[in-house]
DNA sequence: TCTAAGATTAAAGCTAACTTTAAGGTCAAG
DNA sequence: CTTGACCTTAAAGTTAGCTTTAATCTTAGA
């Protein structure tokens, strides 16, 4: 298929597309006698994984890490073990902050909404402080 | 106290305070004779709320919404309590993606683990890949 | 008093992750 | 055979969030 249509079925710009095999995120495109790219049906799995360790907070320097592509046999077992528990522990801390920030989020929410509609909005605006200040 | 004091407390470059107030995240800051700025201590928590807020996701344009430091008596409040239910819904939202970010990350991570040391390094790759793609 | 540390500003620079632009080739349809 | 949609490249532009630089001023300390 060509960069367009991969593009629609991933859900990217093909200039995105371009960039990532740019960035070497893509191994090696194949070319047809026209110089276009095309590409198997297989790329769109690697897009959608690259996407979606974008969204778990992967830059793209480490996803490149993450899908060696290349030979590499030797060494890349060690530093990809590395590399993904680096990355659990920053989630797990990811998910602990997320805790108390929602926590934060109910509890100013709450606070204003029981506020009576003419209260004076800087009463608000402190308590939003108070309460982010006392969260953490 | 002065932008270096403040800084060293708070564990950031005064450029970057001095960028904050730019952005209009801190309302006014009061100058002293010479022009230096000076703080009080409160400004000290105004900046944990910015950067505990940041890595809760939040832009600097959305905390700037959220803390809006001036008048605005009027509409501030429903502007207010929108934008933070927004916020919880995101939260929730990416709550819900880490869980199976972390979900995905062990299976790899165990996947790996218990492969024979001397296995072929790409039969592991292809089992990243397939993890990642599968668990979504 | 001299000096070094720290303050001021405006403006320029930096990084990541893209997009846009410019200046072309290619191809299917009418 | 022309039109319009789609492809190519290299290079420049964009946004967020800062930092660095340059040129100048203030102040605390030996």
């Amino acid at each position: 298929m060509k960069i367009g249509e991969l593009a629609k079925e991933a859900g990217l710009a093909p200039s995105r597309i371009r960039y990532y095999e740019a960035q070497g995120l893509i191994g090696s495109v194949d070319r047809g006698l026209n110089g276009y790219r095309r590409y198997s049906r297989e790329t769109r799995q690697i897009l959608e994984i690259i996407v979606t360790a974008q969204q778990a907070g992967f830059s793209l320097d480490e996803i490149r890490n993450l899908l060696p592509q290349q030979g590499k046999t030797g060494r890349s077992h060690d530093k990809l073990l590395a590399s993904l528990r680096k990355k659990l522990v920053d989630v797990e801390a990811l998910q602990a902050r997320l805790i108390e920030t929602r926590a934060s989020l109910k509890a100013v929410i709450a606070r204003i909404e029981t506020m009576a509609p003419g209260g004076d909005c800087f009463d608000n605006i402190e308590g939003v402080l108070a309460s982010l200040r006392d969260q953490p």
